[in-house]
DNA sequence: AATTTGACAGCGA
DNA sequence: GTCGCTGCCAAAT
């Protein structure tokens, strides 16, 4: 496992619940700001052992993975409603508001 | 070992 | 604010 592999599963599980964080976020959070690319695939890698919000994590758009990225079947937006997201109606994530800012 | 793809982000028009 | 091209890092073939 590389190292930005590692870091990444460490921040995304250190996401508090209720806030969401960007891919770019992370990759930034984990030293490389343009890995962001890298990220979605450490995830993708990422075992659900670690249980991993993947919920959590979105695009700058504040959607991007459809349904088949959490494993098909996961209620993301529901997910997140239920800790605490809000959602525009325009059906994104108030990235203002929500996004993790590492406090 | 090298090339291509991928759950993106940033900048230009 | 939206559409298109480029750039970055890691994994898969």
């Amino acid at each position: 496992m590389s190292d930005f592999y590692n870091k990444i599963f460490e921040l995304v599980a250190k996401i508090p619940k209720g806030y969401v964080a960007s891919y770019g976020q992370i990759a930034r959070m984990a030293g490389s700001p343009r890995a962001a690319r890298s990220v979605g695939t450490a995830l993708k890698h990422a075992p659900d052992s670690l249980n991993l919000p993947f919920h959590r994590v979105v695009n700058q758009k504040g959607e991007m993975a459809p349904e088949y990225v959490f494993g098909s079947r996961s209620p993301q937006r529901e997910l997140l409603e239920a800790e605490g997201v809000c959602f525009l109606p325009n059906g994104c994530i108030d990235m203002e508001f929500f996004t993790w800012r590492e406090l």
